[in-house]
DNA sequence: GTGGTCTAGACCACA
DNA sequence: GTGGTCTAGACCACG
């Protein structure tokens, strides 16, 4: 699982995690049962006190969607509602709408756009690739 | 223009104003020009302090996005951008990174995620037309 | 860095303060990477409230002269202008005007004008050199 | 006398006069028992309130520089301090740096600033002569 | 009536 | 300890 923390966002950056960690665990990124990234490795990857972390993890844990077992790790809980494609693509909508808006914004028209995203979404496959 | 807070959100209510009032500028909900609505009204019907109101429409001006006259009010600025095009650029790269994780951990691959894309900007430029 | 605020002189403290600390930074009074004094001893120094302060740093960051990271502090950053040539060119011809205005009232003709200027530049020039 | 006003700069409007006028008045740009610009006419050509521009004469008066005879004018006064060459060069000095500052943040080098100087004094004086 | 500045003080996120 | 957000309320400049 790949995450990113946005410092200038204005959201807290343990929300920022719990966020991408639902939606990872709600879409099927995430399977039942299986680990999150330990606290320690994990925080120093994104640059982020450990505290932030952990705060992220209790969050989810208080939110039923892991269960941390001290000692051993954090783990996915079962029973997560699984969301469903028109969840999905509302939540990616707001997103999306946000770059086209900013686009919009900055005058950039629409075939600058795409390229964009697909140079986006290029650079971002070739990051995942190198963490496997 | 309608305008919705959510104090829940963890995202500053300033900064939600700010994407709110961008967004209703970019999509033609608001007309060069149009006058925003004053900012103590404006935080009555939010149930906001004013100076939070005046924190987004400041915020607002120094992007370039509306002008404010003291003692007359804020007006909706015309659209052009005062960014070089690698600043342009950063900006753009910012948000389309963020819907680029979020269809990651939502799972949604390539292709969909790019008429996706594609259907959202449609909709806006439909917005932007019937606007006119 | 020496900040000094005139209370009397109907410039808002925020503005002083802006207007001091970017003559300090494009004189090399501060260098890049340096940590600027943090809010609320400075607030406390200038005997001006901490929101106040916050706010000079805040239009700092907007205007691309600090970068703060919340927690660590505010630090001065590479200084490359992200405007295009025309909205700088707007921004200096404001400066100038404003100083034109004054020769005129104060009756200083342009020779002695075009001369003060250009001593100026080499007092500040010289100012630059030194600090390197 | 010509009379510039930034809206923008946060230093109150009839302050700006208030400057203004009294530089004028102790470097001989307006002369003993001279008529100023009556209120209405000057508000008019400054796209300001009347009021603004009556309490910019009323400061004058009280501070001593003008004389206001109700139903004929106002007038400049007798016994103002002329400014001596090097008090004018302090005010002029302050303008200009900060115009030098704002070059340098902007990289604009020493002689594209000359040469935007000199094509804002050439502007100055067409509008100066316009005017007469 | 409009927006702008400032104070005072609370709470949060983060190191 | 750092900076960030928000509230509450005062006063100013301006129309």
């Amino acid at each position: 699982m790949l995450l990113q923390i946005d410092f200038k966002s204005g959201k807290p950056v343990y929300l920022q995690l719990v966020d991408q960690i639902r939606y990872a665990a709600a879409s099927g990124g995430l399977r039942t049962g299986e680990a999150l990234p330990s606290i320690r490795p994990l925080a120093e990857e994104l640059r982020v006190n450990r505290n932030t972390v952990a705060k992220a993890y209790a969050e989810l844990e208080s939110q039923g969607v892991i269960e941390t077992i001290p000692g051993k790790g954090c783990f996915l809980r079962e029973n997560n509602s699984q969301f469903t494609r028109s969840a999905r693509d509302k939540i990616l909508t707001k997103e999306i709408d946000e770059a086209v808006v900013a686009a919009h914004h900055l005058q950039v028209d629409r075939d600058a756009f795409l390229a964009l995203v697909k140079e986006r979404l290029d650079s971002f496959e070739r990051k995942v690739k190198e963490a496997k």
